[in-house]
DNA sequence: CAACTAAGTTTAATGAATAAACTATGATGA
DNA sequence: TCATCATAGTTTATTCATTAAACTTAGTTG
């Protein structure tokens, strides 16, 4: 709608740049922001500022709210996302269940449905489901994101070892029933776009791992994933990073791996499962050997210097259900990157929020290849509590 | 010129950026562009493209060349980069000398100066050098940019230990002599910009590693440093790489650093320098123990696939005087990032070209910031002769 | 209640694109 | 040999999103 081609053609893609402004600047501050202040914001003309905001009306994209108060002249007429017309599909997919959640462009959750199947089944549940809110939502819905485990380039499946999928066309088949743009999305990288709502522009590289039963990793810019052609990016978990007698046996076979050391199993033993609820870890990790932490804590720590060195990140966020062990383990992180590091500026690690990894991040990944906007993270909260 | 402000407020940033568009065609395929061809490259009509390539010319960006041969109708008139105007004032800052040259569009080199000083002496002879050119030249230059060791935000030089400068606004100081934009660039992402000209659009991150006395790294994207406000990034020589009793004591008193194993000091001893030619470089490492590059080539390999997967890099070069191994160091390189790992694409990794490091980037990185365009590796290569 | 201030709209002008008709020049084939 | 076609490039009228400036609306303030 707002997005489509690069082709600097005409004016249009002037138009559809200064609509894109004028609506992320009603995201960013909905219930808040007026004609005038797009006007102000922009350094574009009131004329043309409300010529946008028809447009965006028009377009069932926001909404005339109550009248502002004065400043000291006529008072101004405040705008918001309108949340009563389109809706985001937001898919979930996991190995054994999925949840498709409909959500207003406000963050409400407007529908949300779980469904539980066997792999052989998960193809045709999963369409059939589709299917369905296809039919019930139709002319409603502006753009639907899936995220899975596994390698994508937006469009088809890559390689999906929990899923058991190789080179899947699964955005393909998707759109064909709901016959609008649909986006996959990388489970890793959908939370790192969740916890980038915080994100302030031009604040540079932040880093983001997710530790649980494995270990992925995600860059983000100005709270977008970080640009390029990056289809299997982040997959750093069985790369080496421990080394000599230290090094332990990984699943994948060979030695020493971030896993074998950092991810949850490394330090819980194999009674860990990524569904456990985190009181259920706590006591996990409360009967394990504190050795386990300070090895894990270590090799983590390693691979976050030397990323967040060559990139000069501006912070590391630890997600997934690592969070569980509290900050005790993250200051044993903390304590390792070892801040007088010559060369190396501090790089603050922290968790991230809880819940941002539910459907957020798929909600804004869309919503952002749709719209090109972003939410403020007070909306994200909204979607977090759907 | 093409470049200035972000605000989409008028048509003028679609001229703005066809300008751009049609530059960078004739840039790429000098000599052989045509009116024609930059209409059918863009998209745009071919009075728009007759519009563009009037303004060019009118700028002296561009000029008319020859008729191209028939393709069945009347002949096009080629369009070639106008080297007879505009220059890019390059200088190369080294601790005790500076190179400046005066490089035209094409990438000739007009005119070249070296001076020699004491780090007492550097800022009033750079200050000097820098006004001869200003009255030589004024009028004609374009741009200038200024390539240097340690961190700079692109204005000012951040912290310089090798030129013991720390918070120096060395662009400010320079824009006020040569009434021209000023833009400083750490020499290693110098280097990997120069690099960065065979770099195809959409091939996804590069990553660069110069190996001298010191080892710094950069990243690029689309032929151009990686984006985002990266000020220290690419600072990875004392991250800590080597673990146990392997670990050996930096120069920086800290131990396992990359440095302390990879570099070429470290290799070589202290004989080694960068002003050292190729000839002998080998001599020393002939007479090194052949150990010293396995642990050095280890080292750099666990570095090179830890910081590949986070980025899914297409591709690792390797520069700096660390050439003059040759290709068996490469090959242990090679070996020991272990093209079987789980998980990690195999990453190619290879030698900068030759010559590459001079002052290519420099000019590359002041010539995309005036005008937005790139050159083609056959123009970098006249730079490099000259 | 007059003067001021801010929000928002209307109208004419501007500039960069397009479409379509045009000129110029060379290749091709009956 | 010349009519026809193909490609390069220009000219002219039209379109469209912007700006500038005048205007309306509706509030505050002395």
């Amino acid at each position: 709608m707002l997005n489509s081609d690069d082709a600097l053609d005409t004016q249009g893609s002037v138009r559809r740049a200064n609509l894109r402004r004028a609506l992320q600047l009603v995201f960013r501050s909905p219930g808040t922001q007026t004609r005038a202040g797009i006007a102000r914001a922009t350094g574009l003309t009131a004329a043309t500022a409300s010529s946008l905001v028809a447009e965006l009306i028009e377009s069932r994209l926001i909404v005339e709210g109550e009248q502002a108060a004065s400043t000291g002249g006529k008072r101004a007429t405040t705008l918001s996302v309108d949340a009563g017309h389109h809706l985001i599909l937001v898919m979930v997919i996991r190995p054994t269940d999925a949840r498709l959640s409909l959500v207003a462009l406000d963050g409400a959750e407007v529908d949300t449905r779980r469904i539980s199947y066997t792999p052989a089944a998960r193809d045709r549940m999963l369409d059939e489901e589709v299917e369905r809110i296809a039919g019930e939502y139709s002319g409603r819905l502006l753009i639907a994101g899936a995220q899975l485990p596994g390698t994508t380039d937006g469009r088809a499946v890559l390689e999906s070892v929990q899923l058991g999928w190789t080179d899947v066309p699964l955005a393909d088949r998707f759109e064909r029933m709901l016959d609008v743009p649909v986006l996959l999305v990388n489970d890793v990288d959908a939370e790192a776009i969740a916890e980038a709502a915080t994100e302030e522009e031009d604040s540079g590289y932040r880093l983001f791992i997710h530790i649980g039963v494995g270990i992925g990793a995600a860059v983000t810019l100005d709270g977008r994933l970080a640009p390029g052609p990056r289809d299997r990016a982040g997959e750093i978990g069985h790369v080496q990073v421990v080394f000599g007698d230290e090094a332990r046996l990984c699943r994948c076979g060979r030695y020493g791996c971030l896993e074998s050391a950092s991810s949850m199993t490394a330090m819980l033993g194999d009674d860990f499962d990524d569904a456990l609820d985190p009181r259920e870890v706590r006591a996990l990790a409360d009967a394990a050997d504190p050795g386990v932490f300070a090895d894990g804590a270590r090799a983590l720590a390693r691979t976050i210097k030397l990323i967040a060195a060559v990139l000069d990140a501006a912070e590391v966020v630890i997600g997934g259900p690592v969070k569980a062990l509290g900050e005790p383990f993250l200051d044993l992180v903390r304590t390792d990157i070892d801040y007088a590091a010559t060369g190396t500026a501090d790089v603050p690690v922290r968790y991230a929020d809880a819940d941002a990894a539910i459907s957020t991040g798929v909600a804004q990944f869309a919503l952002s290849a749709a719209l090109g906007v972003r939410w403020s993270p007070q909306q994200l909260r909204a979607v977090r509590r759907g």
